[in-house]
RNA sequence: GGAGAGGUGGCUGAGUGGCUGAAAGCGGCAGAUUGCUAAUCUGUUGUACCGGGCAACUGGUACCCCGGGUUCGAAUCCCGGCCUCUCCGCCA
């Protein structure tokens, strides 16, 4: 959310800002609402005031023995005038409230401005695509022969969209669970999380998928309940409505399975572990103050990359355009690994510095060395998902056999295991 | 799911209609003092919003789990909800 006192003092300045990611947005409405809601406040807060100490005085009053029967009268008429009005301000702030979680965020500055996702810029690249010496097939061919995708029946319990792997393949998933929870905590300075995989409105609304989003969640029929997109979610509102009292930053990780509809997203780039409705994420969160968050954001960057460097995966980063940052995003990197199978790159990781954004929505504040109460920044990136980081490895570390090198950073949690070999 | 108890400031914990934004203690902060690594004394110490001021600050309103209600006036009374604890049931 963004700030109103901002909005307020400089609408043009915001409404140029948010039109660079391609919309535009009534801003005039929101400022409309407030001015209402604001005489209406000073309208109602006056007459309690005067409320106030006539009930104070009738007290003193009834204790002297004087009769009281003429002011209480005029207070309770004070009182119904106090009624009307605030019920009026309720609807006026609850529909300013609503407004204002339907803006999205300010990209920064230095976010490029582009039209559409063809005007994300490129960061940098690592590696280089391996030279095969035959066809590398895709991930769902390498999956079937090796026997450890099984889309067919899962399909048939689950719909279409939904993981099902065996044998050393549901190993090599943990694996690579365990093995990038392990980078993090113990060379990354995160601290381990393991949260909820249901959260609430509230939840929801803070870190903002609701209430844009909720098409694209699942919801619990009968409970107000919702099946997190990513651990960010539960991880993020840790600190909801709460002045931090530990030193920022905090840094958290988290791996947590991630439920996503999907609606609407047929096409391209969809077949086997492409896009899924249940994917498996390993998740990292900080909490920092303001004045700390780009550099923090640069941090989250590095710590994902460094899970592909170790893996040995050819990968490149792009920093997102103004039309292409999220609702909540003020500046985006993505981290996309090379599928040679496929002859494409595939987001694996997407990391976000919200600003205060978040925060704002969420109720997370700290106190800064003043001893202030602020709002904190707060960041996220995948690190990273694994359903296409597995796509990766399987199509990037195929043999011409049609088995499947375990590289070597994940053979200790695969029991030693150096290869997937084809089912003789 | 059933029965009971309870939810007050950073914490402990008083408070059953006006004198309570809230006692007291702890903790925090500031000062004083003491020669012993800490004690004693004094003061201070919530959040949000609206208004005034460049600002330090200041006037007002609201908040004692949340939402309604009664009343001139609610932390206090009534109703609904949520949560926690104990016991029982069920269960990985």
């Amino acid at each position: 959310m963004l700030d109103i006192k901002k909005l307020r003092e400089n609408p043009d300045e915001i409404s140029r800002r948010l039109a660079l990611r391609g919309k535009t947005y009534d801003l005039q409405a929101v400022l409309a609402l407030d001015q209402d809601r604001r005489r209406l406040q000073t309208e109602t807060e006056k007459l309690k005031s005067e409320r106030n100490s006539a009930s104070k005085e009738i007290g003193r009053m009834k204790k002297a023995g004087e009769s009281t029967d003429a002011m209480q009268e005029s207070v309770r008429k004070t009182g119904e005038r106090i009624a009307e009005i605030d019920a009026e301000l309720k609807g006026l702030e609850q529909r300013q409230h609503e407004a204002m979680l339907m803006i999205p965020n300010l990209p920064h500055a230095s976010v490029p401005a582009g039209a559409s996702e063809a005007d994300n810029q490129l960061v940098r690249t690592w590696g280089s695509p391996r030279e095969f010496s035959f066809t590398p097939a895709p991930h769902w061919d390498i999956g079937a022969r090796l026997r450890i995708l099984d889309f067919e029946r899962a399909a048939r319990m689950s719909g279409a969209g939904f993981p099902l792997f065996r044998g050393a393949g549901a190993r090599l998933e943990r694996a690579l669970i365990q093995f990038m929870l392990d980078l993090h905590t113990t060379q990354h300075g995160y601290t381990e999380i393991a949260p909820p995989f249901l959260c609430g409105t509230d939840a929801m609304t803070g870190t903002g998928q609701l209430p844009k989003m909720a098409e694209d969640m699942y919801q619990l029929a009968g409970e107000q309940l919702y099946l997190i997109p990513t651990a960010e979610v539960p991880v993020t509102n840790i600190y909801r409505e709460e002045i931090i009292s530990e030193p920022l930053p905090l840094s958290f990780v988290a791996y947590t399975p991630c439920f996503r509809r999907e609606a609407g997203a047929a096409g391209k780039l969809t077949r086997g572990l492409n896009r899924l409705h249940q994917f498996d994420k390993v998740e990292l969160v900080k909490i920092v103050e303001p004045a700390k968050s780009y550099e923090a954001h640069e941090q989250i960057v590095s710590h994902a990359e460094a899970v592909l460097r170790k893996l040995g995966l050819h990968y490149r980063v792009l920093e997102l355009c103004t039309a292409d940052i999220s609702f909540a995003a003020a500046k985006c990197y993505d981290l996309e690994l090379w599928a040679p199978g496929q002859n494409a790159w595939l987001e694996v990781s997407s990391c976000s510095n919200f600003e205060d954004f978040q925060a704002r929505r969420a109720g997370i504040r700290y106190r800064n060395a003043e001893g202030r109460v602020e709002y904190v920044h707060t960041l996220n990136g995948s690190g990273v998902a694994l359903a296409r980081l597995y796509v990766a490895i399987l199509e990037n570390y195929q043999e011409a056999d049609g088995s499947v090198v375990i590289p070597e950073v994940l053979r200790p949690y695969m029991g030693g295991l150096e290869r997937i070999q084809p089912a003789s």
